[in-house]
DNA sequence: TTCGCTTTGTGCGTTGCCGCACCAAAGTCG
DNA sequence: CGACTTTGGTGCGGCAACGCACAAAGCGAA
């Protein structure tokens, strides 16, 4: 595999850094292929390796006996790994691929965590990313509480889709009802309601995403916030129409 | 009022921190009391000073058109202003006190950056309560997807219970509703199981803890996993029966 | 005491989602 | 080609929580 360069790497994080910081990361980052269901970081055992994604979407989840929920979602704009640099080795969290193919810079993570220590500019934007992501995971609580399966689903379908390229997302019903932590078969009445609003294609194991803005108007509120704050804190992100 | 000493200040954080670090914000440390109602910070506005709790509760919410949403609950185990640690100057959340009078020391929030970019054991544990933190949101996220009220409603007591001296809870059911994201007269039958069942004893404005073992029961795995975090990384914390 | 506000107690019809079960369709593999 | 697995479609009884509404009780002020 080819050795990364700032202005060839896909992930955004390592894009909008300063130079000298990514110049200090590039030789340890290997560029790999990771595929559905790769594990990311196991919970409760030591976070050995950080992602920084380049496509694809990984899941992190709180498993609840057996049962595992979604807490975020993270893709290109992002990296895994955030208990690292909170100086963390372990969390009781753990993330996982929820798409097949897909390209990551790897990087050991006492690396990254040593690097973050040393540079207060690499320091400042991954941390950055950490509060963009907490405000993910706290709109996830709130739009538990606050909001019904038509919203958090088409919520949870924007968010995927800001994190791909094109429109087509690879996810069954069932996988979807486990993030979201509710019934498969509701899963399947509300997608058919999306898309008799013509707001998504659903097909087997693929929902594709027609009208975007439709998908907004179901979402409501319960989409936006994070978003923004990742663009107020590190720069563009997720789909414009 | 007093310049406040480690060995004296009843924060957790402060305490937990090496003398140096103590030392090097001790200058900017004031003892201040704090009402009901009091705000740490307003959403979407600078983030003006952060306050390390010596008692009493606060709560961090999300605002819903009108209504708020409790994302975390923050009492003397750590330091309000989470965002200013990680390099945000503002967050769409607010933060303000639940309960009666009580102290903190307050600090102005670029002092406390400033020095936890200047100390990396500094920065170490302060980090490490905003990854204690991350994973109480988390919690409160999977708890409202996969919880019903007595459970959610007997995890929000404990999580209170823990932060406050002796057993006394000064909390309407009004109150407990909005944080839960619930309606309020289902607070009330909820709270009369819990009674009957011997483990608080409620009265107006008030909620006692009478047997904590029976609220955890009742609590089940949606209490605990943050709290352990907490213990992990920083120290001890909570109640111990 | 009386008034007025806050807080709590209680009931009732409605709703969103669950739990379960079963079948159909689409892919997979021998 | 046929058997098996995965995924999606559909129905039904049940329950937890909702929205709403109103009365009762606690408590402070006049």
């Amino acid at each position: 595999m080819s050795l990364p360069s700032q202005s060839y790497t896909r992930n955004l994080l390592l894009g909008a850094m300063p130079e000298d910081d990514f110049a200090t990361l590039q030789p340890h980052l290997v560029r790999i292929e990771l595929n559905r269901n790769d594990v990311l970081f196991e919970c409760n055992l030591p976070i050995e390796q950080t992602y920084f994604l380049e496509s694809g979407v990984a899941s992190i989840v709180s498993s609840e006996d057996g049962e595992q929920i979604e807490v975020g979602i993270l893709g290109r704009e992002g990296v895994s790994g955030i208990p690292v640099l909170l100086g963390a080795d372990r969390t009781p969290h753990r993330a996982f691929m929820q798409v097949g193919p897909s390209t990551a810079l790897r990087m050991e993570a006492g690396r990254l965590r040593d690097a973050a220590n040393a540079s207060e500019s690499l320091r400042t934007i991954l941390l950055r990313f950490v509060q963009a992501f907490m405000v993910q995971t706290a709109q996830t609580a709130t739009a538990s509480g606050n909001y019904s399966l038509p919203e958090r689903l088409a919520r949870w379908l924007l968010m995927c889709h800001d994190r791909v390229d094109g429109d087509e997302l690879e996810l069954t019903h069932d996988f979807m009802a486990m993030m979201l932590a509710v019934r498969r078969s509701g899963v399947t009445v509300t997608l058919h309601t999306l898309e008799a609003a013509g707001a998504i294609r659903a097909m087997r194991g693929r929902v594709i995403v027609r009208d975007r803005k439709k998908l907004l108007a179901v979402a409501g509120d319960s989409y936006g916030r994070p978003e923004e704050e990742y663009r107020r804190l590190i720069g563009p992100f997720g789909k414009s129409i």
